[in-house]
DNA sequence: GGGTGTAACTTACGCTGTAAGGTTAGGCCT
DNA sequence: AGGCCTAACCTTACAGCGTAAGTTACACCC
């Protein structure tokens, strides 16, 4: 049974979901309650639609992680990458990923689906192939290129996953009272607990800077691989 | 009702559960079928007792997880940090990287949840504890064993995570095709993905090789940060 | 033997991902 | 105009999930 009244077109009722639509809702929402509100219900109500409706578009609900996670990778640009300088390649690449820390930080829940991805999408490939374009013309063979993939990790994809979280949420006397609390048992950890908190860590602050020693750290040991040759 | 007979006690009747019985459960599973496969359900059934029951020796299933980790993290030795020459910290910390490895493959699921904890377990401080101890007395200050702990990062718990897997299925006539399909886009990426196939990487073998590369790069940058003061 | 404590079980609820099939609307052909 | 095709979207259903709440069975102590 059906109400007689002026039909309308598709478009008209609603704008038509597509695949690019379905992932933008999924990244906004992750971005807004995190990766663990993903689920299919919730992305389809996002768009106010039912969840069915997305397999249309996506072919699991992996395959939409892998969108999210592409979609995010795409956000950082590459064109520190096409620098006519390519004895640069150093200060390319560190451009290239503080740009990809950037896009992190403004998708805080990235990184996990991206460390699980099992292949990598087109605009991972795209970065990637941009990452060893800077290496290849900046000097390194080959097989060093492969190497500097390897060292620099995840940091070229802008995160350091800790062992711990040790930004200390900024109360240096909560900080004490449990390095207290650790040193009898574990005196070395306590005593970093304590002075990371006195020198004040103040949340990204700090961790931007702890992640640009680690990544020049890095690209310096890098630039001796490359002349040692 | 009851049907009457021979009573038996709770010990005859069954091993009684305990928390570290049901950890071992959790990681014999994960072993056998992976980390997705871990359900309350499904460890349950491991012991031949109830979902419900697991939750009187576990808070939750994350609780579980936490668990697990630990109990992996505590299998690593840390008998190379007690060496009485604190010169050798670079051996030290080489041996430590390599046994976390050594257990890490032993349990490939275990990165996974490792890097979604948000607090360390005892075993993890432990583990800590002991590589600070090692830095420490090898001359590091407070703030450069902090540094060194951000960049030896996940390679102190004996993993690598690669931003695609790298590690060639072994068929070099399959990679030739995959690096001729990505050619024209991403010649990078090819030139490299045949590199490596051509060199042989002959799976877990040369993977040892690159994690043992990319220790060895770190730790005699430690050094140089050590010597420059 | 009655009371207490503990560990295991049972039931139930609201979620999840997704298979299968139903409905609707527009485009195209005759 | 009538009929069919196709794509998009919806409805229903199922098996599995984590876990809150309530129940039972037994060991032990007074």
């Amino acid at each position: 049974m059906k109400i007689a009244g002026p039909s309308k077109t598709a478009a008209e009722r609603r704008t038509p979901l597509t695949r690019d639509r379905v992932v933008a809702a999924g990244i906004g929402l992750a971005d807004r309650d995190g990766i663990e509100s993903i689920s299919m219900r919730r992305v389809a109500q996002e768009l106010g639609v039912e969840a069915m409706s997305l397999y249309t578009h996506v072919r699991t609900k992996d395959d939409l992680l892998d969108g999210m996670v592409d979609a995010v990778i795409g956000e950082i640009p590459t064109t520190a990458a096409d620098s006519a300088d390519s004895a640069d390649w150093k200060s390319s690449l560190r451009q290239m990923s503080l740009a990809a820390r950037a896009v992190v930080l403004a998708h805080p829940w990235a990184p996990q689906p991206i460390e699980t991805r099992t292949a990598p999408g087109p605009a991972a490939l795209r970065y990637i192939n941009a990452v060893l374009g800077v290496l290849r013309e900046g000097g390194f063979t080959v097989a060093q290129a492969h190497h500097a993939l390897h060292i620099l990790g995840s940091r070229l994809l802008g995160f350091t996953q800790m062992l711990f979280d040790d930004s200390g949420d900024g109360d240096p006397e909560a900080a004490a009272a449990i390095a207290d609390q650790l040193a009898p048992t574990f005196p070395h950890v306590a005593e970093m607990a304590l002075a990371v908190a006195h020198t004040g860590v103040l949340g990204p602050c700090d961790d931007d800077a702890e992640f640009a020693f680690a990544l020049d750290f890095l690209l310096d040991g890098l630039e001796r691989l490359l002349q040692r040759g």
